[in-house]
DNA sequence: TCTCTTATTGATCATATGATCTATAAATCG
DNA sequence: CGATTTATAGATCATATGATCAATAAGAGA
């Protein structure tokens, strides 16, 4: 009698550390992604067709994983360039603007980020918090002036309705991700047209 | 030596069944919205003060509390008039938005709601599904119609607007019951300018 | 005041869960 | 190939958790 023949299943495969950590983290966002940061190690583990005792040896505690899950997901989110883009009067506001939402929209309208995002909000992550003052400082509060400077009436936004604009197109990942509604396959239409009308408001088209 | 006098702590009180329901009921729609559906029982009853196993003596298993909380929760949130009252063209079409969203938005910007909304939401529950369905044929297809009606352009929303719309809306309550940012005091003047900026897209002021 | 009903408690069970530690075997190097 | 290193597995621990049930005492009625 020989050892049965290792299956796919039963296979201990030996990397790196590195490439197993990776492989770890990976497998956490999509899982945690999926139920919630309440999901158990066990399961977890046996996801990545791995033994549970096995994550521990990569991270001290189940606590150190969710870390490293935030911060391979918050991780380059927000290009840092877009504060300049945004304001390169060179160029017309409603293309600046689609082209932020473009971008914007296919980094978060997607099912881990949108889902960890709300999880660790409704857990009270502070990185949430963090995040979105960071969003309201560096994109829609410039985005406050560059509205009005290409205003050409007297109207003048308020933060609130940037926050407006914002909410509505986020709304679009929500509807998707969190509440599982059918949605536009791609939603660049709609976000053109709550773009338009925004600026339409305050004629700044 | 006599028992110790009973603190309020300690104190055994015996209610009627139906009023000791209840309280467990609210007691658990608060603490499901603070700690999420993974709330421990043994957390709940203390914040109760009362025993765990009192809780099992009222429902069958946790499952079944969960229920009687959506149950509490949903109840009643979305008048069943509104449908008549959004299309009662003897009123100008701005004034129904904004009573409907002056309403809907006191219902649901709610601490309780808001969270337990979106928790149910994450875990899939078929009942979040079900009540966006039931919204948007009740209320925003038939305001699809109205907007048209009401136009003075030949532009003519799609139901993608309207989500649009009403995302922007909710989104105040997100930011403030699920990220605890800070959010006005007053949310009507901005839903009120998001109405009006889309009235007005449509030239149906 | 005494009795009886039953709402509530306290002890307990079976299993789940995060975490630890030692044994095993896959790769690496001479 | 053989020795050595160490990534991985398997067994196990302490505690947490949903659920059960007999014991207790609060309150209602006589």
């Amino acid at each position: 009698m020989s050892t049965p023949a290792p299956t796919e299943a039963t296979l201990r495969r030996r990397l790196q550390p590195e490439e197993r950590r990776q492989k770890i983290v990976d497998g956490a966002v999509a899982f945690f992604a999926d139920v919630g940061l309440d999901g158990k190690t066990r399961d977890l583990a046996r996801r990545l067709g791995v033994t549970q005792s096995l994550l521990f040896n990569y991270f001290a505690s189940k606590e150190t994983l969710i870390e490293a899950v935030y911060e391979q997901v918050y991780l380059n989110r927000l290009s840092d360039d877009w504060p300049r883009r945004l304001t390169d009067r060179s160029r017309p506001l409603r293309a600046r603007l689609l082209d932020f939402y473009a971008e914007y929209s296919r980094l978060i309208f997607e099912y881990d980020w949108m889902r960890i995002f709300m999880f660790s909000g409704l857990a009270g992550a502070e990185l949430n918090r963090r995040y979105l003052d960071h969003l309201g400082s560096v994109i829609l509060t410039p985005l406050l002036d560059e509205i009005a400077v290409a205003s050409q009436s007297r109207r003048v936004p308020q933060m609130e309705d940037l926050w407006n604009l914002h909410g509505g197109i986020v709304y679009i990942g929500i509807r998707q991700h969190i509440y599982r509604m059918p949605c536009p396959d791609d939603p660049s239409q709609a976000i053109e047209r709550a773009v338009d009308r925004f600026l339409a408001a305050f004629d700044a088209g």
